[in-house]
DNA sequence: AATCACGGAGAACAGTTGTTAACTGCATGG
DNA sequence: CCATGCAGTTAACAACTGTTCTCCGTGATT
C-alpha cells in the first residue's frame, strides 16, 4: 500500500515544509493578511515563483498551516479525556498539557490564536471547522462521564464549546507568559486552573 | 473651562474622525498589520501625507481605534452591574446588552476581536490594558454583591477576567451570526446565556 | 492689519509587491 | 535508454508602498 516516495517527491515535501516553517516564523510578528509570498520564499532561499508549485496563495498556505497546527491534536485530546479520574484531576492534567504544548509549539499556538478572528476568511473557516470538531469530540467524551449524566446533548455541546474556548484562552495566556520569569508562569497556571475548576463546579450543579 | 473649538480644530478633528472611520471600514476584511496608510487616505479622499498630521503610523491609528471602541464602554458596564437583581437576571441583561452593542457597532467589535491577538504589538497592549481595566471594574462591582461574599480578592479577579473574556467570546459569536436568519441569532443568544449561567452557578458553589 | 502656525496638496524617491512567461536540469516511467 | 513531466529559475511587468521635501491657503494671534 505505502509506495515509498521517490527522491523527487521527498524534495518537494521538504521545500513545502520549509515554506510552512518560514511562514510560521514570519507570522510571529505579523498577521497572515500582511504576509507576502515573496517574503516567505526569500526566507527559505528559493525563487518567488517556486511558491506557486505548492500553494495557490498565502491564504492557501494559511489553511495548510491550520491543518498542521490542529490536525495532529485530536488524538491527544482524546487520550487526555478518556484517561479516567475525577474532574479536578482532569483540569490539572489539561492545564499541564496545554502548558507543555505551548512550550513545544509556540508559533503554532500563536498562529491559531491570531488567525481565529483574523482577516483571511478561508483560514478563519478552517480554524472554526477544526474547533467544531474538537467540541464534538469533547462532547462525545463528556457523554461517557458521570458528571453529565442526564444532560441534554445540546447542553453537553455547550459545555464542550466552553471548554474548548477556555483551552484556547489558556494557551494564549501561557503564550504571553512565555518569556516571563518562572514565578509569573506559575501564576498563570494557577489562574487557568481556577478558571477551569470553576467551570467544572458549575457543571456539577447544572441540573438544579 | 470649555474653550469653544475654532473652525480649524473642528476641521482637524473631522478629518481625523474620517480617517478612523475609513480605517475601521477597511479593517472589516483585513487586519491592521496589512492596512496601508495610503489605502486609508485614498478612502477618505485626502493626500497620503495628510495622514502624518494625525497619526505617526497605522499602529498609532490602531491604538486610537482601541480607545474609541472600548473607552466609552466603561460606564456602560458599570451601569449594567450596579443595577440590582439576581445573577440569572444579570446574565440575561448582559447578553442582551452585548447583542445590542454588536448590532450597533459591528466594526468596532470585529476590530477588537481581531487585533486582540493581532500582529501589531502596541495595539495588542492597548487592548490588554483596556480589558484589564474592565476586569478590575467588574471585580469592584463583584465585591459589592452577595454572591462573592467571603471570597479572596484574587478569586474575584479571576472570576472577573473569566466574565470579561466570556463577553468578548459572546460578542464574537454574535458577530458571526449577524447576517444569518433570526432563528440562528436566537440560538446564539441562548447558547451564550447558558454559558454564562453555568459560570454563575459555578460561582455560587465556589466556596465548598 | 500684518504675521505666524499649521492642515493639507503635490511631486518625487527607492523599494516592494503579485503574476506572467519562457527556460533549465534531472528524476522518473515506459 | 530515452523521452517526458515537473520542481525550481530567471527576467520582466505594472502597480503599489512609506517617507521626505517643498509649497500653498487660510484661520489664528498679537
Amino acid at each position: 500500500m505505502s509506495h515509498t516516495l521517490g527522491i523527487r517527491q521527498v524534495q518537494k515535501l521538504k521545500t513545502r515544509q520549509a515554506l510552512m516553517d518560514a511562514a510560521l516564523g514570519l507570522l510571529e510578528e505579523q498577521s497572515l493578511s500582511s504576509l507576502g509570498l515573496r517574503e516567505v520564499t526569500r526566507a527559505v532561499g528559493v525563487a518567488p515563483t517556486a511558491f506557486y508549485r505548492h500553494f495557490r496563495s498565502t491564504a492557501d498556505l494559511g489553511v495548510a498551516l491550520v491543518e498542521a497546527a490542529l490536525g495532529s491534536l485530536h488524538p491527544v485530546l482524546g487520550d487526555l479525556m478518556s484517561a479516567v479520574g475525577d474532574s479536578d484531576e482532569l483540569v490539572e492534567r489539561a492545564v499541564d498539557l496545554i502548558a507543555r504544548h505551548v512550550d513545544a509549539y509556540p508559533a503554532h499556538v500563536r498562529f491559531i490564536a491570531r488567525e481565529r478572528h483574523g482577516g483571511v476568511q478561508p483560514v478563519r473557516a478552517a480554524i472554526q471547522g477544526q474547533l467544531a470538531r474538537f467540541a464534538e469530540e469533547v462532547r462525545a467524551e463528556l457523554a461517557k462521564r458521570p458528571e453529565t449524566a442526564g444532560w441534554t446533548d445540546d447542553d453537553r455541546l455547550m459545555l464542550a464549546g466552553l471548554y474548548v474556548d477556555q483551552m484556547l484562552m489558556t494557551a494564549s495566556l501561557f503564550l504571553e507568559a512565555l518569556d516571563e520569569p518562572e514565578e509569573e508562569r506559575a501564576r498563570a497556571m494557577r489562574l487557568a486552573s481556577r478558571r477551569m475548576r470553576l467551570i467544572s463546579i458549575g457543571c456539577r450543579h447544572w441540573l438544579d
